[in-house]
DNA sequence: CGGATTCTTGAGGTACCTCAAGTGCGGTGG
DNA sequence: CCACCGCACTTGAGGTACCTCAAGAATCCG
């Protein structure tokens, strides 16, 4: 939540981004890097916990996560939190920002965060420039519709358990595909209330059944992270099966 | 669900768009217009109850909706079905299609509708000769995710009474904002099993909660549609409040 | 007029909630 | 070093919001 947890680094070049050196990533033209690079306006770390946008505030940049883990969540004005979608290295923070006058939900840091700063302003530039980039951008934000009309059948029809069974083979499928599992902890970096958030249960239940997963043996809950043992049974509980996964643009 | 009742009318001249008239959406340079122009392939009409599309399979079209109302769904194996959002003129129909290898969700409507054939292939030129229309489909998709978030925040942590609340009070905000409820019936045109099935609740539980609302007189359920008497009442126990309105873009 | 669909209502069940307490761990300060 | 605190996780007991089953009334359609 401190301000103070949000500090720029130093304008380290694309050329060693970590994303571009990912094979799940799609690759640039050199016109592109080009383009991107002058785009980039630096770096950014956000300690775990740290608020990177709050709902309704308006802002000037925009940002492509390097590195660690955060989530979007909107709130009413009681305190009730839904928690909307993670967000892992190569996705892409506040383009609803950009494109609208404020924020229409608040992003906040799970782990240590290194991020990619864009300005708002010459986002228009890109359209006209490179068009690539920008059928890009509009593929980024359909990406993220589809995540949310499975998270919103999850939350409608699943049942609890289904629920959670979703969520962490969803979860653990995208951790694979960042590739931020095998190099890091290998768990995912998140609280029970975290997922109660997500699931739209209570804590108590969430708890109750996390632990029928984890007495069937399909996932272990380590102190605030969860370690996923048998994706395909997770999946088949859920009764859900990830999309074949394509080269993904960012930036 | 009939494929024949599905039909293919003449190419009428996007001058007489029944959009462009509204003032609500944007107007085109004449140079954009007439790249649509172009890009238009001819007009569908849809009858109510038709499938427009289902999920898992290709298109090779997109459509921009003319008039009257249809749904977007998913269903999990065991016939659960969930509503994702609903489609109204001016809303665009199957851009996941396009971008993607195949659809991951159904489309349905709900009264006749008449669409704005375009086909898939040329959506890239689209990004290169009009840099404007390539940042409105972005600007599309986002307003889509936008909406979902709400529906994710309402499904996942309002109660029934304040989920019904909400989803009338929006369905009732966006008819206004797309004129067809003056033009129109006046009424929304959805049965309380869309309801059930938008909110995540049972036909049964839906039908009292319904109730409640209208004799506290903020609607009347009429039959296969809805009426909405107070609309401010109705955000207010939503504690919802729509987002400020500007000048939309579309196709 | 009959059949299908939608809406309505009651009765009983259950999945999930709230309240409440207790454990274990990591960090902090004396 | 230990005492303390706070946070995350755990577990039990009782409550309730919503579900399922069932049946009836109203409306539309052929």
């Amino acid at each position: 939540m401190q301000e103070d947890r949000l500090r720029f680094g130093v304008h380290t070049a694309c050329l060693v981004c970590p994303l571009r050196a990912n094979p799940n990533f799609r690759d640039f033209t050199p016109e592109e890097l080009e383009f991107v690079r002058n785009f980039r306006s630096g770096e950014l770390h956000a300690g775990a916990g740290t608020a990177i946008f709050n709902e309704g505030s308006q802002s000037s940049h925009l940002y492509t996560t390097l590195t660690g883990w955060g989530f979007r969540y909107k709130t009413l004005p009681d305190g009730r939190r839904q928690i909307l979608n993670y967000i892992l290295p190569g996705d892409m923070i506040g383009l609803q920002g950009a494109l609208f006058e404020e924020m229409n939900h608040s992003v906040e840091a799970l782990t240590d965060m290194r991020l990619c700063v864009f300005e708002r302003k010459p986002l228009f530039s890109l359209f006209e420039k490179h068009p690539g980039l920008g059928y890009d951008l509009t593929w980024i934000a359909s990406r993220e519709e589809c995540i949310l009309d499975e998270h919103l059948l999850s939350v409608g029809q699943r049942s609890a358990l289904e629920r959670a069974a979703y969520l962490l083979a969803f979860l653990h499928h995208r951790a694979l595909a960042s590739a931020t599992l095998s190099t890091d902890t290998r768990s995912i970096p998140i609280t029970q209330a975290h997922v109660a958030d997500t699931l739209g249960l209570s804590i108590v239940h969430t708890n109750k059944t996390l632990r029928k997963l984890a007495v069937s043996g399909t996932l272990r809950w380590l102190d605030r992270g969860c370690e996923v043992l048998d994706a395909p049974a997770l999946q088949r509980i859920a009764k859900w099966t990830p999309g074949k996964a394509t080269a993904r643009p960012f930036l």
